[in-house]
RNA sequence: GCUGAUGUAGCUCAGUUGGCAGAGCGAUUCACUCGUAAUGAAUAGGUCGGCGGUUCGAAUCCGCCCAUCAGCUCCA
């Protein structure tokens, strides 16, 4: 019998005969393997045991603790949860069910409505299958074949997905009475899948375009252990408490109130406050780096939108004051600062000794976002950008362009937010003609100069297609929430199309007019979105130089009241940010109201620490830190705001 | 905008088949002057998200609207 060899991961070869199944192997490598194997990866290809080996390979088995077998894993629990729906509700119509980041889901249109409350049911139908162990079998069938199947099953979805597909062949998984059109792979049998939950259930318009039906997802996740089924959901419910819209009301940094409207928080005092540490520190370092700044309108009249492109391509997200059939004039709230800083570019004829010119403005904008998208912090529909643009020669690109990215690492870093960032260079789809500006050899330059900036430095990015601006090439930078879900934080574009609009010119060394090239950025993005991710990330204790209140001073008794309102006289006169908490209250109590309030140092002051000329030191983590002189403890102080320290 | 859920005191939440609006925490007042995460007592606090309907009677049933949450779509 022809023998083929098998490498495995550790560089060892087995030899096996030829046409072996995949499990076959795992089970002569070691059987306590094979109880644990969900899938193999052959040569790269990640496939079922069930597969028959033909062919010299390397050769490496997947278990739960592997990306990939976790994603197998999943897909199968999906597809369970698909044949316990169909038990359930034979009229139901299956749409896709794939393995996700944390789980799995599956779209599925349901003749009757359901809900969350139906989730037992179904879970318990699911355990059935599990328990009954039926093996998972692949077969193969032409594309014919596999749309009679398919309409004959009232499938209307999957009849779809096979139009869609390209190769004749198609394949398919069965499990008992259940089969599903499906790449695979999967586990061999559904006794594979331990422990699963079904976690939530959400509207998902199939295909993901909201012009289609909408279709009910149910989400789940599954794990090989109980213990980390139940240890992954403590840990969500876990992460839910660091949600900066719990806490960021909770710890009075904002409120919303509901005649004044979705989407338009109000920062509260200390809200405020940590907005302004951060618009200061942003606005000094970037005078530092040879930005000027601009204080420009916060609405226009819409002959500048119309000029800028925004009128044609954004209307939809502008709160528009007026109506052009009606009014002489229309204005519009700007959407975006370009437009007012290119203005200010083009009072006055430049040179091009005069680039690189870098505008910088904490700007207010306004964007009409729909109802269901707003969120706390992160979404809403008036925010305040740290935004600006560098107008430059072609020569000045990839040094301008570098010089914005290290600006940005230093105010990440600074707020200890860059370990959590991830970049994502976002291009145009020349098949979406509604949201470009279609000039395809434009973006092509655009984009080939972006690409060629950013592997230059060898940044690590992703790339996304149909993720640009409309008037150009976006580097996006990334950051996860609470919930695992991404936002962009920050991004930089390199735009070569509004100079054109707005005519901004410069003249060259031969006394040329030339277009300039423009970058759109922000340093530190939008400041109510960053003060979210602030809030999650620390769980309400902001590191000591953002802190609201960095000091409270706790006296005693009332015979220390007076010494404690002169110790805040000294702090803040050094500029740190103090309160006094005179009550009439126990010291334990306030001392838990301040730890409770997140409060960087306490100083506890009694009738021992006047005497002395101390105070008695107390850190909301470290806890009882003993006497220390205020002078002493102000320099501590003082070198963690001089050093922004974020821990 | 779409799907689903939710909305009762400042906060967290009870409130049965439609029949007097409840608790804990917080707040206020008084007493206590206290040593590193909750002193005690008393008092006040409500258009039950809003508007309309059904009913002798609505927090409870029905409709519309507003807001909040998760997801989709869209975006910083």
């Amino acid at each position: 019998m022809a023998q083929i060899k098998v490498t495995l991961p550790d560089g060892s070869i087995k030899e096996v005969a030829k046409g072996i199944s995949a499990g076959e192997i795992v089970k002569s490598i070691s059987e306590g393997l094979y109880r644990n194997a969900l899938a193999v990866k052959i040569n790269d290809e990640v496939s079922d045991l069930n597969v028959a080996v033909n062919d010299d390979c390397n050769f490496k088995v997947l278990t739960f603790s592997d990306a990939e077998g976790k994603q197998v894993y999943w897909h199968t629990a999906s597809h369970i949860l698909a044949q316990a729906v169909k038990r359930i509700y034979p009229t139901a119509k299956l749409a896709i069910g794939p393995s996700i980041k944390t789980g799995f889901y599956y779209d599925i249109e349901f003749k009757t409505n359901v809900t969350q409350d139906d989730f037992a049911k179904i879970e318990s139908e699911m355990q059935k299958i599990i328990k009954a162990d039926f093996s998972i079998e692949r077969k193969e069938m032409s594309k014919k074949e596999a749309k009679k199947y398919f309409e004959k099953a009232d499938e209307d979805y999957k009849v779809e997905l096979v139009e869609d597909i390209p190769d004749d062949k198609v394949s398919f998984y069965t499990q008992g009475e259940f089969t599903d059109l499906c790449r695979g792979p999967h586990l061999p049998s559904t006794g594979k899948v331990k422990a699963f939950k079904l976690t939530q259930l959400a509207g998902a318009y199939w295909r993901g375009n909201e012009n289609n039906k909408m279709l009910t997802r149910i989400y789940g996740t599954a794990f090989d252990k109980k213990k980390d089924l139940d240890e992954y959901l403590a840990k969500v419910e876990e992460a839910k408490k660091r949600d900066h819209n719990k806490i960021g009301r909770e710890l009075g940094y904002f409120m919303t109130d509901e005649n004044i409207g979705q989407g338009l928080p109000l920062l509260m005092p200390k809200g405020t406050q940590l907005f302004e540490t951060l618009t200061r520190f942003v606005e000094d370092e970037e005078k530092r780096r040879g930005y000027v700044r601009t204080k420009t309108p916060y609405m226009a009249k819409s002959n500048l939108y119309k000029i800028s492109g925004h009128w044609d391509h954004y209307l939809d997200g502008m709160f528009v004051i007026g109506d052009e059939m009606k009014d002489k004039e229309v204005f519009a709230l700007r959407p975006m600062t370009c437009p007012f800083q290119y203005t200010i570019y083009n009072n006055g004829l430049k040179s091009y000794r005069d680039l690189p010119i870098r505008y910088g403005e904490t700007s207010t904008l306004f964007r009409n976002e729909s109802s269901g998208e707003m969120h706390g912090l992160i979404r809403i529909r008036q925010f305040t950008l740290s935004e600006g643009h560098i107008i430059c020669t072609p020569e000045q690109l990839e040094s301008e362009f570098i010089g914005v990215l290290d600006l940005i690492k230093y105010i990440m870093n600074s707020v200890g937010l860059y370990n959590d960032l991830t970049f994502r260079f976002s291009r145009w789809d020349p098949n979406n003609k509604e949201k470009y500006i279609y000039e395809p050899e434009v973006w092509e330059k655009a984009e080939a100069k972006m690409k060629q900036i950013l592997d230059h430095i060898g940044l690590d990015y992703v790339e996304a297609i149909d993720e640009a601006a409309f008037y150009g090439p976006k580097l996006d930078i990334q950051i996860a929430n609470v919930y695992g879900k991404e936002d962009t934080l920050i991004t930089i574009q390199i735009d070569m199309f509004l100079s054109k609009n707005f005519d901004m010119t410069y003249i060259d060394e031969n006394g040329e007019k030339q277009y300039p090239y423009i970058i759109h950025r922000s340093s530190m993005g939008c400041y109510e979105r960053t003060m979210a991710l602030l809030l999650e990330k620390y769980a309400g204790a902001m590191p000591f130089w953002l802190a609201p209140v960095q000091v409270k001073v706790l006296s005693i008794t009332d015979r220390a009241a007076e010494k404690a309102n002169e110790i805040k006289d000294y702090l803040e006169d050094r500029g740190i940010r103090t309160e006094v908490d005179n009550r009439n209250e126990k010291i334990g109590y306030k001392i838990r109201e301040a730890q409770l309030e997140k409060i960087p140092y306490m100083f506890i002051l009694g009738d021992k620490e006047v005497e002395n000329n101390v105070v008695s030191v107390r850190h909301r983590k470290d806890g009882d830190l003993g006497c220390k002189t205020v002078e002493e403890i102000v320099s501590i102080m003082l070198e963690e705001v001089r050093l922004k320290k974020c821990d």
